[in-house]
DNA sequence: TCCGGCTCAG
């Protein structure tokens, strides 16, 4: 009774208590504003079913009350509450209202019904600002990027002006579509599209100017991200975030680490986010900067941002591939919470150190504990076996894959067992495997048969793969240079000579050899080079003077990495300039005995560099380790934890 | 009244 003397705006609070017509008070019972309560409360506490029982029987549903039941249909996931809500939407005479109509196209796409969302657009006459936006923002979110341009060009056709919020969708768009309908365009369209937000003055914008770094940022423009990043007007945490990102993953985290410290030390004001610190921490780990991913966690730690599951994620696997796996498992069995991408985390760390069993283990552990492993959970576990060689535990995993856990094998699962059957030296299973694919092979497939050709010196095979890598990869140096050490090895210098030709004739750029090294706190990077550079005199003289005793252990110089035809004196002098002996040298001299020394490398290590990394471990009693793109070598006492199979 | 930017596993 005392809610009838209630003025309206108190009447509003107490909806919750309306969950069905006979609480609610007489002056509203059997009115549509107290029907409309009773299905709004219904909605607030999570009853969809009830709600729309309700609603079958209210004569005048408002918009507030459709509002809520779109929403709901949203939250539970539920097509066919959502089916009947939009009928009732159009029964009801709302089916041109632009505010309904932007809900019900978020609705459908939220639910995966493409098709819905469309129909709802079409039906709109008057479509305002929100309703294009509404679908831009679906569009970008279903991956079907490719569809957004087409369809913003329209809007500028009929006279529609964008906001802000337009153009980061937009802009997103281009991203979606990279992969569909190639880099070039892609790339080309956000150019475009940046030309229309500096036009229509949008260049301070925060939120399309870090939209803008970002997307830069995924077409691997470092350049052109830092060209926005640095005439930002005003910069916050997510935009310096977005630019760190932007370098972490785009080969560059040396300079991201940069950033990070200029971001702490030049702003004021700006606390680095968990966002920032996944970054960071990130960039540490292409580093293999394991010091300053201690002081990284040590920040987390004071900022109780261990709370957040992609900060330790990336704590976990900073360790991990770092070298510290021990320390990466500690903090991973102190996670309160885990999801798939820890267990994942945890599976290829294993992997890269060559653990194959320990990561089939964990990630047995992973299915016991009721988690679903997804398609990376299978990449990590597979890799895992190729790099010890569990070629049966490995085969029997590809297959539970669909059988089992509903994961159908993409290209990198075929990569991972390509590379699995070719390490093993069964090359003809794995050609067979490859000509059996039910989808497009691809870069990753024909390169993995490559590197295991490789391994096992198949000349013909080789010939194969590559012939098709030179075609859809024209421009990736690393199948030419592959190419050309299979022929070295075979000491088909003609051959080599051709593959030489062709990366000159087709103006192909070579990858430089770049090595890291973290001294007191401090990273240092190393390019190698063809010509002995004076500057690092202090190194090369070490360098030198360790060979000569190597040599006298035993140690010959593997100068058919040289692929220059040349003499052998000029191919020793080659091999000296190759980043991580360069590196290790610097590290040793600058390092007290008995520490361990980490270098990392953005190529895989060469046969020279790990002989001689063999044979300094044992003459000096270090620890060394090395990680290549591929993996982790461990090197002690003469012997490397890859058993020489990489 | 409606919508935004940056992150972890391969």
């Amino acid at each position: 009774m005392l809610v009838y003397h209630l003025p309206k705006t108190l009447t509003r609070l107490c909806i919750r208590f309306f969950t069905h017509p006979s609480r609610l008070p007489p002056h509203l019972q059997h009115t549509p504003t107290g029907s409309n309560y009773c299905i709004q409360s219904l909605c607030q506490q999570g009853d969809l079913k009830q709600a729309i029982h309700l609603l079958t029987q209210e004569p005048n549903p408002n918009i507030q009350t459709f509002e809520l039941l779109i929403h709901s249909c949203s939250i539970k996931n539920s097509s066919f509450d959502a089916r009947t809500v939009h009928k009732h939407v159009i029964d009801n005479g709302f089916d041109q209202n632009p505010f309904l109509a932007t809900k019900l196209i978020g609705m459908y796409f939220e639910l995966g019904l493409v098709e819905s969302a469309w129909q709802v657009f079409d039906g709109i006459c008057n479509r305002n600002l929100f309703v294009w936006n509404a679908l831009f923002k679906g569009l970008v979110k279903v991956g079907r990027g490719d569809e957004v341009l087409g369809m913003y060009r329209r809007m500028n056709e009929g006279g529609g002006l964008s906001d802000s919020f337009t153009y980061t969708y937009v802009l997103k768009s281009c991203v979606a579509e990279k992969t569909g309908e190639g880099f070039v365009e892609g790339l080309d369209r956000v150019k475009e599209i940046h030309g229309h937000v500096l036009r229509h003055g949008y260049w301070g914008n925060l939120h399309v100017m870090t939209t803008l770094v970002d997307v830069y940022a995924k077409f691997g423009c470092v350049e052109c991200a830092g060209f926005v990043f640095y005439g930002m007007p005003v910069k916050n945490v997510v935009s310096w975030t977005a630019m760190i990102a932007c370098c972490a993953k785009n080969g560059k985290p040396f300079e991201a680490v940069e950033l990070f410290r200029e971001m702490i030390v030049e702003t004021h004001g700006l606390v680095p986010n968990s966002v920032t610190m996944v970054s960071v921490i990130q960039a540490c780990t292409a580093l293999c900067a394991v010091e300053q991913g201690r002081l990284l966690h040590g920040y987390v730690l004071r900022k109780g941002l261990d709370l957040v599951l992609p900060v330790v994620n990336a704590l976990v696997s900073m360790y991990a591939r770092c070298g510290d796996l021990d320390i990466g498992r500690r903090v991973f069995d102190q996670m309160k919470r885990r999801d798939v991408v820890s267990w994942n985390s945890m599976i290829s760390g294993y992997g890269i150190h060559g653990l194959g069993k320990k990561a089939i283990e964990v990630f047995e552990e992973m299915l016991h504990c009721g988690i679903q492993p997804s398609p990376v959970s299978f990449v990590s576990v597979l890799g895992a076996c190729s790099h010890e060689g569990l070629l049966e535990e490995g085969k029997n995993l590809f297959e539970s894959m669909e059988r089992d856990h509903g994961v159908y094998p993409s290209v990198k699962h075929y990569a991972c067992l390509v590379d699995l059957l070719g390490r093993a030296n069964r090359l003809d299973e794995a050609a067979k495997v490859i000509e059996d694919m039910q989808i497009e092979p691809g870069p990753t497939v024909w390169g993995s048969l490559l590197g295991s050709c490789r391994i096992h010196c198949n000349v013909e095979l080789a010939e194969s793969a590559s012939r098709r890598l030179f075609e859809i990869e024209p421009e990736n140096f690393g199948n030419y240079s592959l190419m050309a050490e299979i022929y070295a090895q075979a000491e088909m210098w003609t051959e080599v000579k051709r593959i030489k030709n062709l990366i000159e004739a087709r103006g192909i750029q070579k990858l430089t050899g770049c090595s890291w090294i973290e001294v007191e706190k401090g990273i240092y990077s190393f390019i190698s080079a063809d010509e002995l550079n004076p500057k690092n005199e202090v190194v090369l003289a070490l360098l030198m003077k360790l060979l000569t005793e190597i040599k006298k252990m035993g140690y010959v110089p593997h100068t058919k990495v040289v692929l220059y035809d040349t003499s052998e004196e000029k191919k020793e002098s080659n091999l000296l300039g190759h980043s991580e002996k360069l590196a290790l040298a610097f590290g040793l001299m600058n390092s007290n005995e008995g520490e361990t020394i980490r270098i990392t490398k953005n190529l895989r290590l060469c046969e020279d560099c790990h002989l001689v990394t063999k044979f300094i471990s044992k003459f000096l009693d270090r620890e060394i380790l090395v990680r290549d793109v591929n993996r982790i070598h461990r090197f002690r006492d003469g012997v490397c934890s890859c058993g020489d199979y990489w």
